[in-house]
DNA sequence: GAGCACTGC
């Protein structure tokens, strides 16, 4: 085997380190950075006086990588290296190469904040900004100034951000590694394509007729047009002159395919045939396909973000970033020079571009990451100004604390609570982990163990009820229970209790359209949350209770009373002539249910008057997504608490040293106003009043 | 009456 490039670098390595805290190295694909550095200061003598640290962002790439460490130092994996990810502890007392995931990393900083253990930290693949690697960035930048002892920090990064990332470090040293990828000829479009699916079709047909052998790579955004995509160019090499060129086979590879046929990519092509592979940016980073020649990149990419100003999700297509659109290149580089057909002109490469992608940390809703930092008790540390590579907007750190108050894991003051404490230990969303907390105090840790578990493995469930008379025949095979009209949060849990009665068995998934891999994510899940709610609660608790017993309505009332805590901070209530509803928070927004829901409309046949719900997503229309009925009275000592948030309290008077503008419109857009669906500002009294008074004229009616 | 990219504790 070849010497990896970053072995010629060894000493200058060694050296910079020894005379460095944090060192950034810029290292390309194929420079062997994940294997070698930390073997390089293993050899240097670093694991002396601690375990090295390598944190990974895929749970995948942390296996692998360690499992190849171990092998190229001839000992066994989980003796001197090791890897923890969630689930699986595969290191021992001899560990001194320590492999992880991010969010491993984390929760180790949660019980040891200086994370003493180890002498070297490696935070691999920095580019990739994730949310948890971009908290790390932050806390090691805490931690080089603090701890006493000799720690060192290693950053790897793509070519574009190192300088930024070194520059966060006040200016610390960046090592360049180069790569062993093979040039890529890009070739760009005179112009956008008004039908990109079509335009993808032609160019891989070109590529088909025109171009030697090797495998295409083509970049879509979804699995709709994966799957039109697929279809088409079968049908288009099906009809192509027998002999006029080779054959050719057509895989789709996305993340909601089964592994069984996500694997099929991994093995070559038969002999005179030629692979296309029609992927999502799956195959950008988290998976790597050999024998790529050619790649057709769409320019877009499917982007989760979160909108702090309204609560909301939505899902779209963007434009990719530069970087992002190099990567893509880059995958046909790997085993010898390839092509990159760029379905774009240059200039809009060039000028519409974004240098990086946005980091996650910058899209997602922060109250779980907030919550974590304030559990963490840096004394020294003020959450709004927390040292971030990229800061998060002042409006989505204020929309994480209002939520993390309305749900009582940190009081009026911004101080994080004893139940805040509690919640930070649980590997969940806030309102998934304060359910948790409540339904222990009402007696249903179990059942709620259970649904936790389901929304956080994010199972689908698909649909149980129609009312399309021609779906009725499907119907008559149907199993799956229905939440008995309280939504689905009841049916996720009646469906987990289903397959508990079925000893969960794999085939009872597959027989009810049930994706396996989730499931048992579920379950594990639910057995890990089990031992910290055992760890916390002094093994006292009782978490398997009742899985086999029928229930009643009144089971469930338990159970929905703590999700109407947990959710605090995600309630809504209907409008009082049609089945729309508004939330009930800090700024209300129109939104339905989302047709996916198995909630019921009673005989009048409306739907209840308030339901919680587990997130907004805005697509064609603003959606509530898993939605389960609450009553009123449980609704109502929450209301008085938004009626009391101040956010300046909460932002723990921060805002004083902040520059007079903004003061200004602080005091003007009192926080104590919120803006009911019409857009109109009401005081929260106002519409506590309200509530109950549309609340009490149903009643009448019935 | 809609449709979900990708990770992770």
């Amino acid at each position: 085997m070849a010497v990896l490039p970053i072995l010629q670098f060894e000493d200058k390595i060694a050296e910079t380190v020894a005379e460095n805290p944090v060192v950034v190295i810029i290292g390309e694909t194929g420079s062997g950075k994940s294997t070698q550095l930390s073997q390089i200061l293993h050899r240097r003598g670093y694991t002396r006086s601690g375990a090295i640290a390598v944190t990974q962002p895929r749970r995948v790439a942390a296996v692998t990588v360690a499992r190849r460490v171990a092998f190229e130092l001839g000992s066994r994996l989980g003796e001197e290296v090791g890897y923890a990810i969630r689930f699986e502890d595969r290191t021992s007392d001899k560990t001194c190469i320590k492999y992880l995931t991010d969010g491993c990393l984390l929760r180790e900083s949660l019980s040891n904040p200086e994370l003493n253990q180890y002498s070297v930290i490696i935070l691999d693949e920095a580019h990739e900004r994730s949310l948890n690697t971009d908290i790390l960035l932050g806390l090691m930048k805490r931690l080089i100034n603090r701890r006493s002892s000799n720690l060192k920090v290693l950053i790897t990064s793509a070519t574009l951000d190192g300088v930024k990332v070194s520059r966060f470090f006040s200016g610390c040293s960046v090592l360049n590694v180069p790569g062993t990828l093979f040039p890529v000829e890009k070739l760009y479009s005179t112009e956008r394509p008004t039908n990109y699916v079509e335009c993808c079709l032609k160019t891989a047909l070109d590529v088909h007729v025109r171009e030697p052998p090797g495998d295409v790579l083509i970049f879509m955004t979804g699995q709709d047009d994966i799957d039109k995509m697929v279809f088409k160019l079968e049908e288009r090499i099906q009809n192509l002159e027998e002999g006029s060129c080779m054959d050719a086979i057509v895989f789709p590879l996305h993340g909601s395919l089964p592994p069984e046929l996500q694997i099929r990519v991994f093995s070559p092509a038969p002999p005179n045939c030629r692979r296309f592979i029609v992927a999502t940016n799956i195959a950008e980073t988290s998976l790597t396909v050999d024998g790529i020649v050619y790649v057709i990149d769409s320019g877009f990419v499917k982007q989760r973000q979160y909108n702090p100003s309204t609560g909301m999700y939505s899902l779209d297509i963007v434009q990719i970033s530069r970087v992002q659109a190099d990567q893509r290149a880059g995958r046909a580089g790997r085993t010898c020079p390839g092509k990159c057909y760029r379905l774009y002109p240059r200039t809009v490469y060039d000028e519409e571009f974004l240098d990086a992608t946005i980091p996650e940390i910058q899209r997602s809703s922060l109250a779980g990451s907030v919550l974590y930092l304030k559990s963490l008790s840096l004394s020294d540390i003020d959450i709004l100004k927390f040292d971030f590579l990229d800061p998060p907007s002042r409006e989505s750190l204020e929309d994480a604390l209002r939520q993390l108050y309305l749900i009582d894991a940190i009081d009026e003051n911004g101080q994080i609570t004893e139940i805040g404490k509690a919640m930070a230990e649980l590997p969940l969303e806030p309102s998934l982990a304060r359910t948790l907390i409540e339904a222990n105090e009402l007696g249903c840790l179990s059942q709620a163990l259970t649904v936790t578990s389901m929304l956080s493995a994010e199972v689908a469930i698909r649909p149980t009820h129609s009312k399309n008379k021609e779906k009725k025949r499907k119907q008559s095979f149907s199993k799956l229970p229905d939440g008995s009209g309280w939504g689905d949060h009841i049916q996720l849990l009646q469906v987990y209790e289903s397959w508990d009665r079925a000893d969960y068995d794999p085939n009872w998934c597959t027989d009810n359209e049930l994706q396996v891999r989730s499931m048992t994510f579920s379950k594990d899940v639910r057995k890990q949350l089990s031992q910290i709610v055992q760890k916390i609660g002094k093994g006292s608790l009782d978490v398997e209770s009742g899985m086999r017993q029928k229930k009643s309505d009144k089971d469930y009332k338990k159970l929905r009373r703590a999700l109407c805590r947990g959710y605090g901070n995600q309630l809504a209530e209907r409008m009082l002539h049609h089945n729309g509803y508004h939330t009930l928070g800090y700024r209300s927004q129109l939104v339905q249910v989302h047709p996916s829901s198995v909630l019921e409309a009673d005989e009048d046949g409306q739907l209840p008057d308030y339901v919680v719900y587990h997130e907004l997503i805005n697509t064609s229309r603003p959606f509530m997504r898993n939605v389960c009925a609450v009553e009123i009275s449980w609704v109502q000592p929450i209301l008085k608490k938004l009626e009391k948030m101040n956010i300046d309290k909460l932002s723990g008077g921060s805002g004083a040293s902040e520059n007079t503008e903004t003061i200004e419109n602080k005091t003007i857009n009192s926080p104590m106003q919120a803006v009911d669906a019409s857009g109109t500002p009401g005081s929260l009294d106002s519409k506590i009043q309200a509530a109950r008074e549309r609340y009490l004229a149903r009643k009448a009616k019935r």
